[in-house]
RNA sequence: CGGGGCGUAACUCAGUUUGGUAGAGUGCUUGCUUUGGGAGCAAGAUGCCGCAGGUUCAAGUCCUGUCGCCCCGACCA
């Protein structure tokens, strides 16, 4: 045993002596992508995207609930649309592809290949909305946008990502401000319910705000190695990009009125945060809503007679209760498999051999513990259904305790470098005074920067963490992927 | 975009200092034996040495450029 875990250990670079090392490895080795010739564009391999599939297909569920129709954008973006709002296209003209050519032919005007989508949802939006009767539009679509990264990571920064972006219009501000807010707790519920990943809620500062922006919010996650990721973002727009690309509506005294923006977007940088949330030593560990695989049946002894069969016949019992399930019956050895589906992150391991076929029964292993237990094949699919609970149920705990131990609560700037020396990155919970300066003194002398301006506020002292004036609000500090 | 490391078989890498027939382990294929934690033996296949120029009788090796990957910063979802 000790020999065959060393083993194993070898095959992924461990992650308390190299996480990022460790990160690269799990997505290669559990066939997320691959590498292609464009840097920063990634194939996603099919165990990769089914994941994406799943996350895709839960959160379309959340966006028709909740009155959203999908929708579909053009891919390119004329550069004098892209001009019209002044700070959207400051913030992302550095980092925009553009098209020059058609063919051999020069473009007049060229095209940028979005980065997102406002603009063109803002032309779409003058050309549709005339009446108040029109609003709101709640649309969202499934794409991919560039932004052309000088650093990529897989699934974290790739310069080409698959995304959804909602963009809504709405006749008032309140109702705009509503929407923000009901998408960030949809992304909030899901990375919780589905991704088995606790996140802080919170309002952006003013710099760290999306460009064009009135606000931004964000779900904040602490992955394992203590640095924080933003996992999800819902920006208010007020009537900024209404104004801009004139977009007026009639309302009910007949008054030419602006509406009011919203925009909201997660990416496949999920993925990248699953990994880093629930992953171990032995690879991926998938929370069982989005896994490809949710359980796998290993046959023993696969060779005599009536292994195979029994393993087949759980299957079709499984498959038939609604469970993602796979039996592997290649010649490789159990041992082989054990470790493949582990490094795979599949939530439940079954086996099946001669012994238990005797006994009625089978063996179950969870992923995240890697807890054997014996279990009856009577009623199988309430208990596997029960061990993917489980399964679930102890990520989200095991998550949540890790934040919570490397969340520190701070009240002087020497205070801040002392914790994150002694314990190594985590959340900083300080207190601000709501000025930029002092937000860049923190980074500037501790490394860390502000995540967001959490909706659960403490009251941790009256004064700001960094000159001493009155304090307006708790942040959490933190280093960002 | 700055600093560092690296591109040789599907993978991990040796060979580059000192130019002279392309290597190892793992994996892959076939057969037999195996099967409750990455099995064993035997036989076999696999290379634009990242790409483009240059130097040379001769380049994986030397020179120039370029593309890509990894790490650390700055920026971002």
């Amino acid at each position: 045993m000790a020999k065959d875990n060393k083993k194993m250990v070898d095959a992924i670079t461990s992650m308390d002596e190299d996480f990022a090392k460790w990160y690269t490895d799990i997505v290669k080795k559990a066939e997320l992508i691959e590498y292609t010739s464009v840097k920063g564009c990634m194939v996603i391999r099919p165990y990769g995207y089914a994941i994406w599939e799943n996350i895709q297909r839960i959160l379309d569920g959340m966006f028709k609930e909740t009155g959203h129709e999908n929708v579909c954008m053009p891919m390119f973006i004329p550069e004098s649309l892209l001009q019209k709002e002044k700070d959207h296209v400051e913030g992302f003209a550095p980092e925009v592809a553009w098209v020059t050519h058609g063919g051999s032919e020069k473009l007049e005007d060229r095209l940028c290949v979005r980065p997102t989508s406002e603009t063109l949802f803002c032309e779409h939006y003058a050309n549709i909305v005339h009446s108040y009767r029109d609003l709101p539009k709640l649309y969202n679509q499934w794409v991919s946008v560039v932004r052309w990264e000088k650093t990529t990571r897989p699934f974290l920064r790739s310069r080409e990502f698959l995304w959804q972006e909602g963009h809504t219009i709405h006749a008032t501000a309140e109702e705009a401000i509503e929407e923000t807010e009901r998408m960030l707790n949809v992304y909030a519920r899901f990375c919780e319910e589905s991704l088995a990943m606790p996140v802080i809620k919170g309002r952006k500062t003013d710099s760290d705000k999306f460009a064009g922006a009135e606000a931004t919010y964000a779900i904040e996650a602490l992955m394992h190695d203590g640095k924080a990721l933003q996992a999800g973002t819902s920006h208010y727009f007020g009537d900024g990009f209404a104004k801009a690309f004139e977009i007026m509506y009639t309302d009910k005294e007949n008054k030419k009125v602006y509406p009011h923006q919203t925009s909201w977007g997660v990416t496949t940088r999920l993925i990248g945060a699953v990994i880093m949330t629930h992953g171990d030593d032995n690879g991926l560990v998938l929370p069982p809503a989005v896994a490809p695989i949710q359980a796998v049946i290993v046959p023993i002894q696969q060779f005599k007679e009536g292994v195979l069969e029994k393993a087949r016949e759980l299957e079709a019992t499984l498959k038939a209760a609604g469970i993602r399930v796979k039996v592997d019956d290649s010649d490789n050895s159990p041992g082989w498999k054990f470790a493949e589906y582990e490094m795979k992150g599949v939530p439940v391991r079954i086996e099946v051999g001669p012994k238990d076929i005797e006994q009625n029964q089978c063996v179950i292993v969870t992923r995240h513990n890697r807890e054997k237990s014996f279990v009856s094949l009577e009623g199988i699919e309430a208990a596997v259904e029960g061990k993917l609970r489980e399964v679930h149920d102890g990520l989200y705990k095991a998550a949540l305790e890790n934040r919570e131990r490397r969340t520190y609560a701070c009240t002087s700037m020497d205070e801040i470098s002392d914790v994150l020396q002694k314990n190594g990155d985590g959340f900083i919970k300080a207190m601000w005074c709501g000025e930029e300066e002092c937000e860049d003194k923190v980074k500037e002398a501790t490394g860390v920067g502000s995540r967001c301006i959490p909706f659960e506020q403490e009251k941790l002292s009256e004064v700001c963490v960094c000159c001493g004036k009155p304090a307006k609000c708790m942040v959490y500090f933190g280093k960002a992927y």
